[in-house]
DNA sequence: TTGATTTGGTTTTTTAATGCAACTATTTTT
DNA sequence: AAAAATAGTTGCATTAAAAAACCAAATCAA
């Protein structure tokens, strides 16, 4: 009665759920953007139990999403940082903090403000783009075959 | 010892992976973004146990994700709708999809791809912006204390 | 209109995952 | 040299998830 795999599903939104769709895994992934690197720093922050941290971050690893380095060469101590592939999922957190601050906190109530680091300006809001650039919603959109819809089985990235 | 709340951090990720952070949950999500309004519409595409799927329904009513509405007045059977705050997910699940597009099935092979209506075209990939409309990266952003930091606790939306 | 099937769940049992605390072995600080 | 911090691992108690059985209301089929 294994916890059931998502695997199964010819979904993008299923298989990035298989690999990121826990609590403390996004939360880690949350850290490491903010520029935490180390275990402690995890389990100091998340408070996360540390067989749990122990075991995400080499699910985290394991997929290519952070990269485990000693942080000095031959020795013990090992520094955990965001790959291409973790830092691709900025614009999800983004889009996770975001909801968050208008449907949670509710506006002027935001904990965090992001950014950009030269204008000093909040970032605007992460929306959905036609090619022309006007904002889609789910009522303007609809789903069409990709072109992976024919073969079967997933296919690996890179 | 229950299943460590996130409530606890002053965090809008953090807020928001308690609500949607289950894989049932979001998945469930992405089903009523395609249209899947009963139960055991959820459960035929999803194979997921029922209870945990009645569990996950409510969590989402409770939280007012998704509407339950009789099908018919005075009748035992529901129809499950998103709510605004439920739609407002959208650009997070998008940014999860296509993620997995790239990351996972990778370039050509996505199963699935979101079009505008109008035009038929393929939405542009989901992107931090500035102000000024410019694409923006981690490397490019920084998080500032927002309007809300000053205030302890958590406030309600609505 | 009777019987079968579907819907929308709840209950029960089993198994896997979580949380907690204690422990270890390096590494760093004092 | 001793103390503290780091980066985990191990073992145990509890809880939540999976699977299957069950049930009442609603619908369909004969």
């Amino acid at each position: 009665m294994t916890r059931t795999s998502l695997t199964k599903f010819k979904c993008s939104v299923a298989q990035t759920l298989e690999i990121i769709g826990d609590k403390w895994t996004m939360l880690i992934i949350r850290d490491a953007f903010v520029g935490v690197t180390t275990f402690s720093g995890f389990q100091r922050n998340l408070g996360v139990a540390r067989n749990v941290l122990a075991d995400r971050l080499a699910h985290l690893v394991a997929h290519g999403i952070l990269d485990r380095m000693p942080t000095r060469p031959g020795i013990e101590r090992h520094t955990y940082n965001l790959t291409e592939k973790g830092r691709a999922l900025f614009p999800v957190m983004i889009a996770m903090m975001q909801w968050g601050d208008t449907w949670i906190y509710g506006a002027g109530h935001e904990p965090v403000c992001v950014v950009d680091k030269d204008s000093g300006m909040p970032v605007r809001p992460v929306t959905v783009l036609s090619e022309k650039g006007h904002p889609l919603s789910p009522d303007t959109t609809a789903y069409a075959p990709g072109q992976g819809a024919r073969r079967r089985g997933k296919q690996g990235a890179r």
